[in-house]
This record gives C-alpha cells, structure tokens and sequence, in this order.
DNA sequence: AATGATAACAACCGCCAACGT
DNA sequence: AACGTTGGCGGTTGTTATCAT
C-alpha cells in the first residue's frame, strides 16, 4: 500500500483528514460501506469509503458505537459485579474483561471504571485513612482490598444520570451542527438506504 | 436565573505486537 | 532478516450535560 507511517495522527499535507466528532453522515457512510464490503484494512476501507478520516478513526467508530451489536448505557449491577470481578484479577485489561461483556467495549468499559468505579473506590480509601498509600493503584494491577464495592455503589447520585442517551427522545434530534440519534433511527436508515 | 463545579462520555494519541513483503 | 504497515490496547484529553450554589 502507499503508506506513510501516519498511525492515527493525520499528518499528511494534501489530503485533509478530519477529527473530532463524528456526523451522522459520516456514520451512515462507515455503515453502507461495511454492510456492503464488510470489514477489511481500515485504511483502504476510509478511502474507499469517502471518508476523510484514518482507518484508526473509522475502526474506534465502528467498534465502540456503530457496530449492530453493540450496548451502550446501562450498565447492570451483574455487569458492574462482573467487571469489578474482573478487574480485580486483571488489572487494566480492558479488552480482556471486555471479552467477558458481550456487546460492550473495553472503551465503555474502561470508561465506566474510571468515572464511577474508581472514584468510589478513592473516596473508600479516604475514609479509612489509606489514600496515601494506594494512591492510584487502580492503574497498575490489581485491586488488593476492595472494600465491598456493590454497596458503595448501590445509589450513588451519578448512577441516576448514566444514560445521557436516554435523556434524547426516541427520534433522531438534530441540533443545529451537531446530530444526536439512535443507532436504530442510524440502522433503519441505513437499511433503508440499501446501497 | 446565572454561574461554577463535577460527572459522563466520545474520541484522539502514542506505543507495541503481529503480520506481510 | 529487516522493514513497513496495520490493528489493537491503554492512557489521556476535550466537550457536553447535569447538579449545586
């Protein structure tokens, strides 16, 4: 192929390649093209597909959002079990616990962790007085001494609000640059677009 | 009602391993 | 065997939404 190493970061003079979010058109190009060439060397696939992103870009897209079937939101208690389960054997292994969540990403996940999980966990440590020590232990292995998490968790303020989906209502809403709309509301369209 | 702080999420970046030539 | 390309992973950052004051 002609290919520089660019890896992600769109350094290439002539062709412009675009960052940030993604528009629904972008989308719903991504998802004519796989579901009529289906996946393959995620650079060709950009180019070929029109899109003026890095096949990286169009990759993390496909696999954390658009894919059909992917979940998003939600998350069950089994699930926070299971990941905290996880978690505690292997670390960081986001992609491997990730595995063991059919339909979720370890981008979710990791996601999840870091915006309710460890932030629990912190505020635990600080009350028992250990936050020096284990500071950000999270990060390297494994979580020793979790203390009893689930009841942490159990109704945290946050946890009320951790479907920012859900707030949209059930039909695309489209805000003046930016769209917002269901996957299935992206998927109908796209069926309907047939290609 | 306005403003600031915090939480949640999407996306990017850099690194590395695997694979192909 | 060496080099280049691609895909995957984990960490980090930027943006937006929500809540509190």
């Amino acid at each position: 192929m002609d290919k520089k190493p660019e890896d992600g970061n769109g350094k290439s003079q002539d062709v412009e390649v675009r960052k940030g979010p993604w528009t629904m058109e972008e989308d719903l190009i991504l998802i004519n093209y796989i579901a009529n060439h289906g996946e393959g060397v995620w650079n060709s696939l950009a180019k070929a597909a029109g899109l003026k992103r890095t096949g990286k870009s169009c990759r993390l897209r496909w696999l954390n959002y658009l894919r059909p079937d992917v979940r998003r939101g939600n998350i069950t208690p089994e699930e926070q079990l299971l990941i905290m389960e996880l978690h505690s054997k292997w670390g960081n292994r986001w992609s491997k616990i990730a595995k063991h969540l059919p339909g979720r990403t370890d981008n979710e996940i990791k996601n999840f962790w870091r915006t309710r999980i460890q932030k629990h966990i912190k505020q635990a440590e600080a009350f028992s007085g250990q936050s020096s020590e284990m500071n950000d232990q999270a990060s390297t292995s494994q979580m020793s001494s979790m203390p009893e998490p689930m009841e942490t968790y159990d109704s945290p303020p946050s946890f009320q609000t951790n479907n920012n989906m859900e707030a949209f209502p059930a039909n695309l809403v489209v805000e003046s640059n930016e769209a917002y709309w269901n996957m299935d509301d992206l998927w109908s369209m796209q069926l309907l677009n047939g290609d």
